[in-house]
DNA sequence: TCCTTAAAGCAATTGTGTTTGCGTTATGGA
DNA sequence: TCCATAACGCAAACACAATTGCTTTAAGGA
């Protein structure tokens, strides 16, 4: 599980420059023509590579798509810890909000609602994984718990990148954060 | 605009026949194999017609799942009207959940979230009709706005709906009203 | 430097979605 | 009942995605 966009073996060379032709020719094709409208020969071509090797390594471009879309905003890097949930939850609020103001991760993330439900994976576990450990930090008194989180601050974001991407703004994350923590 | 899904002429022959059938296919099939792996020779067998006929009537798969995502909750029906602006949310939230408990309309509003963005038809646009009457309603005092009703009550159902379908319950709609109107 | 082999390239083939021209059916009005 | 025509069925042609066997390249250890 988790990410097949590291080669096994030999990492540096030749395949390390297929990898990332690749994963930059899916992210730029997603963001131009929408998920519906790519296919790995189009990729290959994009990536100058040949589609052989694409079918061979990833097989399902659904799978590698889901796969950008949950890695893409990293899920090591450091979160907000000042100490005051209100100021961590809306940081972070607001990087979320900056990611997908991005094309590409707007694109992505409808591409990976698509293949969502069932059993597949998500690509928002990380932000619930993120989520988690801030309320945790809050202890005992956090005034929200996790899925709170989750339903009115994560779900309204992702609505409007998904349905409604134009109202997103500078100040959709304090609103929102607002409405979580009444003062 | 709107129902395409109504033939122009000549309804109650043949024509309305396949339209039928033809719909129910897409709806059964959706369900069944998700979005990505229906297409319109699979849907004109099931439908037990010819995948020209569906070519040249449709010719967009995707248009038309849109259209039956968004007509499937007839956006005629009486919405709840008992004065009480939170006795009508809660029950208008109930009927939303239970739509979309329905593994058929799930997997319609996920088809609908791949295509969605951009300038497309939004499939959930007659919710936000649904609430902003019932908010006018409420007059000057209605103590939310529509888009908070969106992001607080109808984004959060629709984000469960799309990656995290089994948390759907019977009081996912009254809990998220208690957030969303204090008492 | 040489040698092994994982991984990419190439080309031919197969499978399937889409288009198109034409014949057939049957609806709804005359 | 008959007729005009909208809509469907059929079959061939087409376009392109996916598969497969084989060759070639180059990474990395001996």
């Amino acid at each position: 599980m988790s990410t097949n966009t590291t080669p096994a073996k030999r990492p540096g060379g030749r395949s390390a420059a297929v990898l990332t032709s690749v994963k930059n020719a899916v992210e730029e094709l997603v963001a131009e023509r929408g998920r519906e409208r790519v296919t790995i020969p189009i990729v290959a071509e994009r990536a100058g590579v040949n589609p052989t090797s694409v079918y061979r390594r990833w097989g399902d471009l659904q799978t590698m798509i889901n796969d950008i879309a949950t890695y893409r905003l990293d899920p090591n890097r450091p979160l907000p810890e000042s100490g005051d949930l209100r100021a961590d939850l809306t940081q972070w609020a607001r990087e979320i909000v900056t990611h997908y103001s991005n094309p590409v991760n707007a694109a992505l993330l409808r591409g990976g609602a698509a293949s969502a439900g069932e059993s597949e994976s998500d690509c928002l576990r990380n932000r619930r994984a993120e989520a988690n450990i801030m309320v945790e930090r809050a202890g005992e008194r956090s005034p929200v718990t996790v899925d709170e989180v989750i339903d009115h601050l994560v779900a309204p974001i992702v609505y409007r990148v998904i349905f409604l991407p134009w109202t997103l703004s500078e100040d959709t994350a304090t609103s929102l954060v607002d409405r979580l923590l009444p003062e």
